[in-house]
DNA sequence: CTGAGTGCAAACAGTTTGCATTACT
DNA sequence: AGTAATGCAAACTGTTTGCACTCAG
């Protein structure tokens, strides 16, 4: 794993782009972010809540939800979908690493990981199809350590 | 695009494979099949409803998604989701041929795409991390011919 | 003071489930 | 006849929206 950056890098680099975009600073969203600082890997909306509801305040659903939205069209998170039909967001590294997930079909447990290798792959594929990829996700479906006996 | 089954050998092989689960052969579960059949590229499962409103029978959306499922439990299909919140479906080639997707930012449009570098690349990287990794998709973003002006 | 941010509740969309009915075999 | 399959409608879950209220600047 790449990820170097701590926590408050993240939270301190997300509210000064909202505050160069102009906006306000609230405590729902305030709070919102600071959720998803502390965790590394993906959240679902619903989680955050939660977290939030029991740490620190408790925060309205939409608040939530508009947070999220406000965030990713920043793009300082970004949405995972994993086939549960519930969203998952994460932190984007202000660096530019990022990583993918594996989900454990038996505990829906998921795991990060990075790969070099898998990267160079994806960036030749986008040049031979002629895309101009600007994003990509790989999500491996298989059994994590734990589960493996 | 190494897909090479007809679409009907798809349906004889998903009725024959409930067939010999023992399961009795119904008028929607079948209209189910053959719409998933002629289609080669994800459809969700209200699309699929709609289809068969029109062309086929009118199938109970109850049904569409028993079928889905039973299809799925089977391996016959497989669930795709990519970020809009709904589930979409489509075939698995018996033959274990696979294909990966670009989701079109500006329209929404879905391309299936094969490379075979990219399925080394995940074959070494199953095995480096030690996963047992029974399936992957790998979904690019970015702008298809039609809208990259 | 003024508009952005927030919370609540209602509206929504996709999906699942309970149950009575229909149709295979 | 007996059992799986089906259709309908209601229940659910995650997400979005309308609107009145609060708070930051």
């Amino acid at each position: 794993m790449s990820e170097t950056i701590a926590a408050s890098s993240w939270a301190d680099h997300a509210r000064s782009v909202l505050a160069h975009a102009g906006h306000q600073r609230g405590g729902a969203r305030d709070a919102v972010i600071d959720v998803l600082a502390e965790q590394s890997c993906a959240l679902s909306a619903l989680e955050i809540e939660e977290r939030l509801r029991g740490v620190r305040r408790t925060v309205g659903r939409a608040s939530v939800y508009r947070a999220i939205e406000l965030l990713q069209s920043h793009g300082l998170i970004l949405r995972l979908d994993l086939g549960d039909a519930t969203s998952r967001f994460e932190i984007v590294d202000p660096a530019g690493g990022h990583h993918h997930h594996l989900v454990c079909d038996s505990c829906g447990s998921l795991v990060p990981f990075d790969d070099a290798d898998l990267e160079r792959s994806i960036d030749r594929l986008s040049r031979r199809l002629g895309f101009s990829a600007k994003g990509h996700e790989v999500v491996l479906r298989g059994d994590c350590a734990a589960c493996r006996n």
